[in-house]
DNA sequence: GTGGTCTAGACCACT
DNA sequence: GTGGTCTAGACCACG
């Protein structure tokens, strides 16, 4: 499984973590009934604290993408992908939106703003 | 000088009294030596705490906005509106790209990344 | 606020101080946006890790109880009493019936599982 | 020999083990000297680990219930049935104390505990 | 002052 | 081996 980390980022590890996880369960690189590597596993790995992975795994299951059987593991449970795909457009749509709309407080053109997300999109 | 504070957005109340001053000095709003309102009148008039309010002021003092005279207030500065414009882009660009990036983290195609963004942008 | 942990239980310490401060919430001793102890203040009050008071805070706003405010607190939300009840009984009742069904498993007569009962409760 | 174990019950596989065994020895079901079925025959049975099996009978073992010859196998002892009736009610006793401080932890009266006891017995 | 995140390591229970 | 809990302390951001 391939997590990728970005420590200088503001966002939290455990979240992206968590993130990247729900995307490979949308995606299919993770089926139900799939094992998530350990705790340990993962912690020595990414080269971080087991309970920053743990933190992640926590959050997984109170979201009911993942279950955690004692002495075994951290099972992927059956997920409906469309309406994660659409809880996760939402989130992302917001985000955007709220940068959208602090350029215009800026009053920056709507020509600029789009320039600059081209810039980061094909960037 | 109207601020409004959304205590209930995620984005910290210094920032926002602070993008609403940059704001008004790039509108026109503030002009070179206006005085803006003491860090007392103002938390008062908010209802937030005076240490915020400074925060915000130093972090404007930081950028080279304003200027403050010990016992008498603090000043607008003389300002490079082109220069502001090209930080505040900056700034625009940060958020736009922690967007896509999230975006990316959760498995969603460029394509429907621009989509959300153009249906927002021309909404 | 009284919070009493059992460090000897069985029970963990996070889920005692979530199941009593939702008690309290539940008896009206705390009401909507009364505040928290702060996690340090509380875990230097019960001695033990402040890691752990915050376990216990997030699981409250987990499932809604609480709302944090970055820098301020930890404030109690709205909360549907008569919901709360029915749930804590019905957690409750689950335990019981687990107890009793094993009691009966062992050949236990229902008239000696009673006699327990009394002696705990009475005790 | 029948055990059935739930896998998706909160009680570890291998107390459910030992306590069915242990209800089966009081019981009359299993005499003395009769033979427990290997470790490996009924870790196969279940589909479960061979170590979980011998936890469990590793436990009736040390409680006195069993008695391993190696080689040979796991001989059912003779037992003192008033003694292993003791060790069950304090054992029960123990699960209905906790689900009592629980509800009490939850704020609700000794009354609507009783109320929700009688229930379960009576029902 | 507050909460938010993270570390490095411990001990325990379950498989 | 696995997960579950807890510690003691660090650094950061926000008010």
């Amino acid at each position: 499984m391939r997590i990728i980390i970005n420590s200088s980022s503001m966002v939290p590890i455990y979240e992206q973590i968590r993130d990247q996880v729900k995307a490979m369960i949308r995606s299919g690189e993770l089926k139900e009934n799939d094992i998530l590597p350990s705790v340990r596993t993962l912690s020595k790995e990414l080269k971080i604290s087991a309970l920053t992975v743990k933190k992640a795994y926590d959050s997984l299951e109170a979201e009911g993408f993942t279950a955690t059987v004692h002495g075994k593991g951290t099972y992927v449970t059956a997920v409906n992908k469309e309406l994660l795909l659409e809880e996760q457009k939402k989130e992302l749509e917001a985000d955007l939106e709220m940068a959208v709309q602090k350029g215009r407080r800026y009053g920056i053109s709507d020509e600029d703003i789009r320039s600059l997300f081209d810039l980061i999109l094909e960037g």
